[in-house]
DNA sequence: CAGTAACTCGAGGATGCCTCGACTTGGAAG
DNA sequence: CTTCCAAGTCGAGGCATCCTCGAGTTACTG
Protein backbone atom coordinates (compact mmCIF):
# COMPACT_ATOMS: atom_id res chain seq x y z
CA UNK A 1 0.00 0.00 0.00
CA UNK A 2 2.13 2.54 -1.05
CA UNK A 3 0.08 5.56 0.18
CA UNK A 4 -0.99 6.45 -3.46
CA UNK A 5 0.86 10.07 -4.51
CA UNK A 6 -2.48 11.26 -5.91
CA UNK A 7 -1.74 10.30 -10.03
CA UNK A 8 -3.04 13.04 -11.52
CA UNK A 9 -6.02 12.68 -13.90
CA UNK A 10 -5.96 11.46 -17.47
CA UNK A 11 -5.91 14.02 -20.35
CA UNK A 12 -8.68 12.77 -21.44
CA UNK A 13 -10.75 13.46 -18.31
CA UNK A 14 -9.48 16.65 -17.66
CA UNK A 15 -10.66 17.89 -21.30
CA UNK A 16 -14.19 16.13 -20.70
CA UNK A 17 -14.59 17.82 -17.23
CA UNK A 18 -13.74 21.50 -18.78
CA UNK A 19 -16.38 20.74 -21.67
CA UNK A 20 -18.64 20.22 -18.82
CA UNK A 21 -17.92 22.94 -16.86
CA UNK A 22 -18.42 24.96 -19.98
CA UNK A 23 -21.51 23.86 -21.29
CA UNK A 24 -23.15 23.68 -17.31
CA UNK A 25 -22.02 27.72 -17.10
CA UNK A 26 -23.73 28.18 -20.52
CA UNK A 27 -27.29 25.92 -19.62
CA UNK A 28 -27.74 27.38 -15.97
CA UNK A 29 -27.19 30.96 -17.26
CA UNK A 30 -30.31 30.28 -20.08
CA UNK A 31 -32.10 28.30 -17.59
CA UNK A 32 -31.10 28.33 -14.12
CA UNK A 33 -29.72 25.89 -11.94
CA UNK A 34 -32.36 23.47 -12.11
CA UNK A 35 -31.84 22.75 -15.62
CA UNK A 36 -31.62 19.22 -17.19
CA UNK A 37 -28.26 17.40 -16.64
CA UNK A 38 -29.10 15.56 -19.40
CA UNK A 39 -28.79 18.43 -22.00
CA UNK A 40 -26.05 19.87 -20.81
CA UNK A 41 -24.19 16.28 -20.93
CA UNK A 42 -25.50 16.09 -24.49
CA UNK A 43 -24.02 19.37 -25.70
CA UNK A 44 -20.60 18.84 -23.71
CA UNK A 45 -20.60 15.60 -26.15
CA UNK A 46 -20.42 13.48 -23.04
CA UNK A 47 -22.41 10.74 -21.84
CA UNK A 48 -24.83 10.93 -19.15
CA UNK A 49 -22.88 8.78 -16.67
CA UNK A 50 -19.55 10.65 -17.96
CA UNK A 51 -21.16 13.85 -16.26
CA UNK A 52 -21.81 11.48 -13.40
CA UNK A 53 -18.50 10.20 -12.93
CA UNK A 54 -17.13 14.00 -12.45
CA UNK A 55 -19.72 15.51 -10.66
CA UNK A 56 -21.88 13.11 -8.38
CA UNK A 57 -24.24 15.52 -7.59
CA UNK A 58 -25.76 18.77 -9.40
CA UNK A 59 -24.59 20.61 -6.32
CA UNK A 60 -21.50 19.41 -6.56
CA UNK A 61 -21.53 20.72 -10.99
CA UNK A 62 -22.72 24.37 -9.19
CA UNK A 63 -19.97 24.32 -6.53
CA UNK A 64 -17.09 23.96 -9.04
CA UNK A 65 -18.69 26.73 -11.18
CA UNK A 66 -18.99 29.22 -8.62
CA UNK A 67 -15.68 28.36 -7.32
CA UNK A 68 -14.01 29.20 -10.23
CA UNK A 69 -15.56 33.00 -10.14
CA UNK A 70 -15.28 33.55 -6.51
CA UNK A 71 -11.67 34.50 -6.55
CA UNK A 72 -12.52 37.47 -8.70
CA UNK A 73 -15.12 38.33 -5.98
CA UNK A 74 -12.42 37.85 -2.75
CA UNK A 75 -10.59 40.16 -4.75
CA UNK A 76 -12.93 42.36 -4.62
CA UNK A 77 -13.44 41.61 -0.92
CA UNK A 78 -9.78 42.01 0.19
CA UNK A 79 -10.24 45.65 -1.96
CA UNK A 80 -12.62 46.95 -0.08
CA UNK A 81 -11.33 45.78 3.12
CA UNK A 82 -8.26 48.17 2.35
CA UNK A 83 -10.31 50.69 1.04
CA UNK A 84 -13.02 53.39 3.30
CA UNK A 85 -14.76 51.81 5.90
CA UNK A 86 -18.40 53.12 4.80
CA UNK A 87 -18.13 52.28 1.25
CA UNK A 88 -17.26 49.26 1.64
CA UNK A 89 -20.65 47.17 2.51
CA UNK A 90 -22.59 48.74 0.10
CA UNK A 91 -20.21 47.50 -2.69
CA UNK A 92 -19.82 44.24 -1.10
CA UNK A 93 -23.22 42.96 -1.09
CA UNK A 94 -24.30 44.54 -4.49
CA UNK A 95 -21.07 42.40 -6.11
CA UNK A 96 -22.36 39.55 -4.14
CA UNK A 97 -25.94 39.77 -5.60
CA UNK A 98 -24.72 40.36 -8.97
CA UNK A 99 -22.44 37.38 -8.90
CA UNK A 100 -25.27 35.09 -7.25
CA UNK A 101 -27.94 36.46 -9.90
CA UNK A 102 -25.91 34.47 -12.75
CA UNK A 103 -27.76 31.73 -12.72
CA UNK A 104 -31.38 31.67 -11.65
CA UNK A 105 -31.90 29.04 -8.42
CA UNK A 106 -28.49 29.86 -7.14
CA UNK A 107 -29.41 32.42 -4.48
CA UNK A 108 -31.77 29.53 -2.70
CA UNK A 109 -29.04 27.28 -3.32
CA UNK A 110 -26.19 28.95 -2.05
CA UNK A 111 -28.61 30.17 1.09
CA UNK A 112 -28.91 26.19 1.48
CA UNK A 113 -25.60 25.83 1.21
CA UNK A 114 -24.82 27.37 4.08
CA UNK A 115 -26.43 25.47 6.56
CA UNK A 116 -25.43 22.03 4.73
CA UNK A 117 -21.61 21.34 6.19
CA UNK A 118 -20.91 18.58 3.46
CA UNK A 119 -22.49 20.53 0.67
CA UNK A 120 -19.81 21.01 -1.74
CA UNK A 121 -20.80 24.90 -1.08
CA UNK A 122 -20.10 25.30 1.96
CA UNK A 123 -16.50 26.65 2.22
CA UNK A 124 -17.44 29.47 -0.47
CA UNK A 125 -20.07 30.36 1.48
CA UNK A 126 -18.64 30.71 4.37
CA UNK A 127 -15.79 32.73 2.89
CA UNK A 128 -18.41 35.20 1.46
CA UNK A 129 -19.80 35.25 5.29
CA UNK A 130 -16.66 35.94 6.14
CA UNK A 131 -16.41 38.90 4.14
CA UNK A 132 -19.28 40.32 5.08
CA UNK A 133 -18.61 39.80 8.52
CA UNK A 134 -15.21 41.83 8.22
CA UNK A 135 -16.82 44.97 6.56
CA UNK A 136 -19.42 45.46 8.71
CA UNK A 137 -17.33 45.45 11.98
CA UNK A 138 -14.86 47.85 10.00
CA UNK A 139 -17.99 49.90 9.25
CA UNK A 140 -19.22 49.52 12.77
CA UNK A 141 -15.71 51.10 14.31
CA UNK A 142 -16.21 53.74 11.69
CA UNK A 143 -19.36 54.61 13.48
CA UNK A 144 -21.50 54.62 10.34
CA UNK A 145 -23.55 51.08 10.84
CA UNK A 146 -26.27 50.63 13.63
CA UNK A 147 -24.70 48.33 16.60
CA UNK A 148 -27.58 45.67 16.51
CA UNK A 149 -26.45 45.01 12.84
CA UNK A 150 -24.82 41.34 12.71
CA UNK A 151 -23.10 39.64 9.67
CA UNK A 152 -26.72 37.47 9.87
CA UNK A 153 -28.45 40.75 8.88
CA UNK A 154 -26.24 41.71 6.24
CA UNK A 155 -25.89 37.74 4.93
CA UNK A 156 -30.11 37.80 4.85
CA UNK A 157 -29.85 41.18 2.74
CA UNK A 158 -27.00 39.79 0.37
CA UNK A 159 -29.43 36.79 -0.35
CA UNK A 160 -32.82 38.28 -0.81
CA UNK A 161 -31.09 40.95 -3.65
CA UNK A 162 -29.78 38.45 -5.20
CA UNK A 163 -32.90 36.51 -5.50
CA UNK A 164 -34.71 39.61 -6.17
CA UNK A 165 -32.11 40.47 -8.87
CA UNK A 166 -33.28 37.29 -10.38
CA UNK A 167 -36.87 37.70 -9.77
CA UNK A 168 -37.43 41.49 -10.79
CA UNK A 169 -34.07 42.74 -12.16
CA UNK A 170 -31.14 44.56 -11.25
CA UNK A 171 -32.86 48.27 -10.81
CA UNK A 172 -35.15 46.67 -7.92
CA UNK A 173 -32.83 45.07 -6.39
CA UNK A 174 -30.35 47.89 -6.19
CA UNK A 175 -33.09 50.32 -4.81
CA UNK A 176 -33.99 47.29 -1.92
CA UNK A 177 -30.65 47.78 -1.30
CA UNK A 178 -30.05 51.23 -1.10
CA UNK A 179 -33.06 51.41 1.49
CA UNK A 180 -32.05 48.91 3.60
CA UNK A 181 -28.52 50.29 3.69
CA UNK A 182 -30.37 53.40 4.79
CA UNK A 183 -32.08 51.58 7.55
CA UNK A 184 -28.37 50.11 8.54
CA UNK A 185 -27.25 53.45 9.24
CA UNK A 186 -26.82 54.50 13.18
CA UNK A 187 -29.26 57.73 13.24
CA UNK A 188 -31.78 55.32 11.67
CA UNK A 189 -35.37 55.71 13.37
CA UNK A 190 -37.56 51.74 14.32
CA UNK B 1 -77.17 28.10 -29.23
CA UNK B 2 -79.35 28.64 -26.00
CA UNK B 3 -76.05 29.98 -24.13
CA UNK B 4 -75.93 27.50 -21.71
CA UNK B 5 -76.85 29.00 -17.84
CA UNK B 6 -74.05 27.26 -16.38
CA UNK B 7 -75.40 24.60 -14.85
CA UNK B 8 -73.85 23.60 -11.41
CA UNK B 9 -71.31 20.95 -11.35
CA UNK B 10 -71.78 17.51 -9.75
CA UNK B 11 -71.54 16.71 -6.37
CA UNK B 12 -69.39 14.06 -7.15
CA UNK B 13 -66.93 16.58 -8.97
CA UNK B 14 -67.51 19.09 -6.26
CA UNK B 15 -66.81 16.81 -3.46
CA UNK B 16 -63.26 15.66 -5.57
CA UNK B 17 -62.55 19.85 -6.14
CA UNK B 18 -62.64 19.84 -2.08
CA UNK B 19 -60.64 16.90 -1.71
CA UNK B 20 -57.81 17.75 -3.94
CA UNK B 21 -58.10 21.36 -2.43
CA UNK B 22 -57.34 19.45 1.02
CA UNK B 23 -54.81 17.58 0.34
CA UNK B 24 -52.57 19.82 -2.00
CA UNK B 25 -52.61 22.64 1.16
CA UNK B 26 -51.27 19.48 3.04
CA UNK B 27 -48.83 18.07 0.49
CA UNK B 28 -47.80 22.13 0.14
CA UNK B 29 -47.34 22.68 3.19
CA UNK B 30 -44.96 20.09 3.81
CA UNK B 31 -42.94 19.90 0.76
CA UNK B 32 -43.55 23.27 -1.33
CA UNK B 33 -45.47 24.32 -3.92
CA UNK B 34 -43.05 22.23 -6.67
CA UNK B 35 -44.51 18.73 -4.71
CA UNK B 36 -45.50 15.71 -6.90
CA UNK B 37 -49.08 16.24 -8.37
CA UNK B 38 -49.41 12.65 -8.36
CA UNK B 39 -48.86 12.28 -4.73
CA UNK B 40 -51.67 15.09 -4.55
CA UNK B 41 -53.58 13.31 -6.40
CA UNK B 42 -53.15 9.83 -4.59
CA UNK B 43 -53.28 11.44 -0.93
CA UNK B 44 -56.55 12.66 -2.66
CA UNK B 45 -57.93 9.44 -3.60
CA UNK B 46 -58.89 10.15 -6.61
CA UNK B 47 -56.91 9.63 -10.27
CA UNK B 48 -53.93 11.78 -11.61
CA UNK B 49 -56.60 12.84 -14.83
CA UNK B 50 -59.35 13.85 -12.47
CA UNK B 51 -56.63 16.54 -10.64
CA UNK B 52 -56.00 17.40 -14.42
CA UNK B 53 -59.68 17.71 -14.99
CA UNK B 54 -59.89 20.27 -12.16
CA UNK B 55 -56.70 22.19 -12.72
CA UNK B 56 -55.06 22.12 -16.15
CA UNK B 57 -51.95 23.51 -14.48
CA UNK B 58 -50.20 23.79 -10.95
CA UNK B 59 -50.73 28.05 -11.39
CA UNK B 60 -54.27 26.83 -11.33
CA UNK B 61 -53.88 24.94 -8.31
CA UNK B 62 -52.08 26.81 -6.37
CA UNK B 63 -53.78 30.03 -7.47
CA UNK B 64 -57.27 28.76 -5.79
CA UNK B 65 -55.59 27.63 -2.77
CA UNK B 66 -54.25 31.46 -2.61
CA UNK B 67 -57.32 32.80 -3.14
CA UNK B 68 -59.43 30.90 -0.58
CA UNK B 69 -56.94 32.08 2.04
CA UNK B 70 -56.63 35.68 0.68
CA UNK B 71 -60.03 37.07 2.08
CA UNK B 72 -58.49 36.86 5.49
CA UNK B 73 -55.82 39.31 4.34
CA UNK B 74 -57.97 41.20 2.57
CA UNK B 75 -59.59 41.63 5.40
CA UNK B 76 -56.62 42.67 7.77
CA UNK B 77 -55.80 45.28 4.25
CA UNK B 78 -59.25 46.92 4.64
CA UNK B 79 -58.35 47.46 8.65
CA UNK B 80 -54.89 48.87 8.16
CA UNK B 81 -56.27 51.41 5.26
CA UNK B 82 -59.01 52.23 8.53
CA UNK B 83 -56.14 52.57 11.20
CA UNK B 84 -53.39 54.56 11.95
CA UNK B 85 -51.32 55.32 8.66
CA UNK B 86 -47.75 54.54 10.44
CA UNK B 87 -48.45 51.41 11.66
CA UNK B 88 -50.13 50.04 7.88
CA UNK B 89 -46.99 49.23 5.90
CA UNK B 90 -45.40 47.13 8.45
CA UNK B 91 -48.46 45.02 9.44
CA UNK B 92 -49.14 44.85 6.12
CA UNK B 93 -45.72 43.83 4.63
CA UNK B 94 -45.54 41.09 8.10
CA UNK B 95 -48.81 39.39 7.28
CA UNK B 96 -48.32 39.22 3.55
CA UNK B 97 -44.52 37.70 4.08
CA UNK B 98 -45.70 35.00 6.59
CA UNK B 99 -48.94 34.41 4.13
CA UNK B 100 -46.69 33.81 1.35
CA UNK B 101 -43.87 31.35 3.29
CA UNK B 102 -46.68 29.22 3.84
CA UNK B 103 -45.79 26.94 0.88
CA UNK B 104 -42.16 26.47 -0.21
CA UNK B 105 -41.49 28.29 -3.27
CA UNK B 106 -45.00 30.76 -2.96
CA UNK B 107 -42.93 33.93 -2.98
CA UNK B 108 -41.64 33.11 -6.09
CA UNK B 109 -44.49 31.91 -8.23
CA UNK B 110 -46.18 34.78 -7.05
CA UNK B 111 -43.34 37.45 -7.91
CA UNK B 112 -43.67 35.53 -11.36
CA UNK B 113 -47.21 35.39 -11.51
CA UNK B 114 -47.19 39.66 -11.08
CA UNK B 115 -46.07 39.90 -14.32
CA UNK B 116 -47.96 37.14 -16.00
CA UNK B 117 -51.67 38.71 -17.30
CA UNK B 118 -52.78 34.85 -18.08
CA UNK B 119 -51.80 33.28 -14.44
CA UNK B 120 -54.56 32.27 -12.24
CA UNK B 121 -52.41 34.44 -9.56
CA UNK B 122 -52.21 37.73 -11.77
CA UNK B 123 -55.58 38.98 -9.72
CA UNK B 124 -54.63 38.23 -6.55
CA UNK B 125 -51.08 39.58 -6.96
CA UNK B 126 -52.65 42.85 -8.12
CA UNK B 127 -55.12 43.29 -5.37
CA UNK B 128 -52.54 42.44 -2.98
CA UNK B 129 -50.40 45.04 -5.04
CA UNK B 130 -53.09 47.64 -4.37
CA UNK B 131 -53.12 47.44 -1.12
CA UNK B 132 -49.09 48.01 -0.91
CA UNK B 133 -49.78 50.96 -2.93
CA UNK B 134 -52.75 52.07 -0.95
CA UNK B 135 -50.84 52.04 2.42
CA UNK B 136 -47.73 53.42 1.46
CA UNK B 137 -49.99 56.63 0.14
CA UNK B 138 -51.36 56.85 3.32
CA UNK B 139 -48.11 56.83 5.34
CA UNK B 140 -46.56 59.27 2.87
CA UNK B 141 -49.62 61.89 3.26
CA UNK B 142 -48.94 61.46 6.93
CA UNK B 143 -45.05 61.69 6.48
CA UNK B 144 -43.91 58.88 7.58
CA UNK B 145 -42.30 58.14 4.59
CA UNK B 146 -39.47 59.04 2.48
CA UNK B 147 -41.19 60.32 -0.92
CA UNK B 148 -39.25 58.58 -3.15
CA UNK B 149 -40.25 54.89 -1.85
CA UNK B 150 -42.65 53.21 -4.72
CA UNK B 151 -45.15 50.49 -4.15
CA UNK B 152 -42.56 48.53 -6.41
CA UNK B 153 -40.50 49.22 -3.41
CA UNK B 154 -42.97 47.91 -0.94
CA UNK B 155 -43.81 44.86 -3.34
CA UNK B 156 -40.19 43.94 -3.49
CA UNK B 157 -39.56 44.25 -0.05
CA UNK B 158 -42.52 41.68 0.66
CA UNK B 159 -41.79 39.03 -1.54
CA UNK B 160 -38.01 39.52 -0.08
CA UNK B 161 -39.12 39.02 2.74
CA UNK B 162 -41.50 36.21 2.11
CA UNK B 163 -38.77 34.49 0.61
CA UNK B 164 -35.98 35.15 3.41
CA UNK B 165 -38.78 33.52 5.66
CA UNK B 166 -38.92 30.59 3.69
CA UNK B 167 -35.29 30.01 3.47
CA UNK B 168 -34.14 31.31 7.07
CA UNK B 169 -37.15 31.57 9.20
CA UNK B 170 -39.14 34.23 11.03
CA UNK B 171 -36.86 36.27 12.94
CA UNK B 172 -34.17 36.52 9.88
CA UNK B 173 -37.42 37.63 7.84
CA UNK B 174 -38.39 40.68 10.41
CA UNK B 175 -35.12 42.15 11.16
CA UNK B 176 -34.94 42.53 7.11
CA UNK B 177 -38.03 43.58 7.65
CA UNK B 178 -37.15 45.57 10.26
CA UNK B 179 -34.27 47.49 8.86
CA UNK B 180 -35.98 47.78 5.21
CA UNK B 181 -38.72 50.01 6.94
CA UNK B 182 -36.30 52.46 8.99
CA UNK B 183 -35.01 52.72 5.70
CA UNK B 184 -38.28 54.17 4.27
CA UNK B 185 -38.17 56.91 6.48
CA UNK B 186 -38.32 60.23 6.05
CA UNK B 187 -35.23 60.75 7.94
CA UNK B 188 -32.97 58.29 6.52
CA UNK B 189 -29.74 59.12 5.09
CA UNK B 190 -28.38 57.53 2.01
C1' DC C 1 -86.02 5.09 -15.94
C1' DA C 2 -83.70 6.31 -20.10
C1' DG C 3 -80.49 9.38 -22.19
C1' DT C 4 -76.68 12.26 -22.05
C1' DA C 5 -73.49 15.60 -20.57
C1' DA C 6 -70.27 15.67 -17.14
C1' DC C 7 -67.01 13.43 -14.93
C1' DT C 8 -63.47 9.79 -13.82
C1' DC C 9 -60.07 6.64 -14.87
C1' DG C 10 -55.41 5.06 -15.83
C1' DA C 11 -52.45 3.48 -19.53
C1' DG C 12 -48.79 5.45 -22.06
C1' DG C 13 -45.42 8.60 -24.35
C1' DA C 14 -42.02 11.93 -23.04
C1' DT C 15 -38.53 13.59 -20.12
C1' DG C 16 -35.43 13.61 -16.29
C1' DC C 17 -32.79 11.40 -12.37
C1' DC C 18 -29.22 8.37 -11.17
C1' DT C 19 -26.81 3.64 -11.09
C1' DC C 20 -24.13 0.02 -12.65
C1' DG C 21 -21.80 -3.40 -15.25
C1' DA C 22 -19.53 -3.91 -19.64
C1' DC C 23 -16.34 -1.85 -22.59
C1' DT C 24 -12.44 1.31 -24.08
C1' DT C 25 -8.17 3.79 -23.66
C1' DG C 26 -4.26 6.76 -21.89
C1' DG C 27 0.00 6.23 -20.42
C1' DA C 28 3.40 3.88 -17.13
C1' DA C 29 6.51 0.02 -16.97
C1' DG C 30 9.23 -3.29 -19.13
C1' DC D 1 7.01 -0.77 -29.30
C1' DT D 2 4.13 -3.80 -26.82
C1' DT D 3 1.61 -5.06 -22.71
C1' DC D 4 -1.51 -4.24 -19.19
C1' DC D 5 -4.75 -2.26 -16.06
C1' DA D 6 -6.54 1.50 -13.51
C1' DA D 7 -8.97 5.22 -14.94
C1' DG D 8 -12.39 6.71 -17.63
C1' DT D 9 -16.47 6.28 -20.74
C1' DC D 10 -20.68 4.57 -22.27
C1' DG D 11 -25.67 4.05 -22.38
C1' DA D 12 -29.37 0.85 -21.23
C1' DG D 13 -32.64 0.54 -17.72
C1' DG D 14 -35.31 1.22 -13.35
C1' DC D 15 -37.85 4.62 -11.33
C1' DA D 16 -40.42 9.04 -10.75
C1' DT D 17 -42.96 12.73 -12.68
C1' DC D 18 -45.46 15.32 -16.16
C1' DC D 19 -49.46 15.66 -18.95
C1' DT D 20 -52.89 13.80 -22.58
C1' DC D 21 -56.56 11.31 -24.37
C1' DG D 22 -59.92 7.87 -25.47
C1' DA D 23 -62.79 4.60 -23.25
C1' DG D 24 -65.78 3.82 -19.55
C1' DT D 25 -68.85 5.34 -15.70
C1' DT D 26 -72.27 8.10 -13.22
C1' DA D 27 -75.09 11.97 -11.49
C1' DC D 28 -78.64 14.51 -12.83
C1' DT D 29 -82.62 16.00 -16.10
C1' DG D 30 -86.91 15.42 -18.10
Amino acid sequence: MPMSPARRPRADALRNREKILAEADAVFAEQGVEASLELVARRAGVAIGTLYGHFPTRRSLVGALVRERNEEIFGLGDELLAGPPEEGPARWIRAVAEHSARYGGLAAMLAGGLDDEASELHDSCVRMAGYGDGLIARAREAGVLRSDVTGEDVLALTSAAAWTREQSGPDRSDRLIRFTLAGFRPDAQE
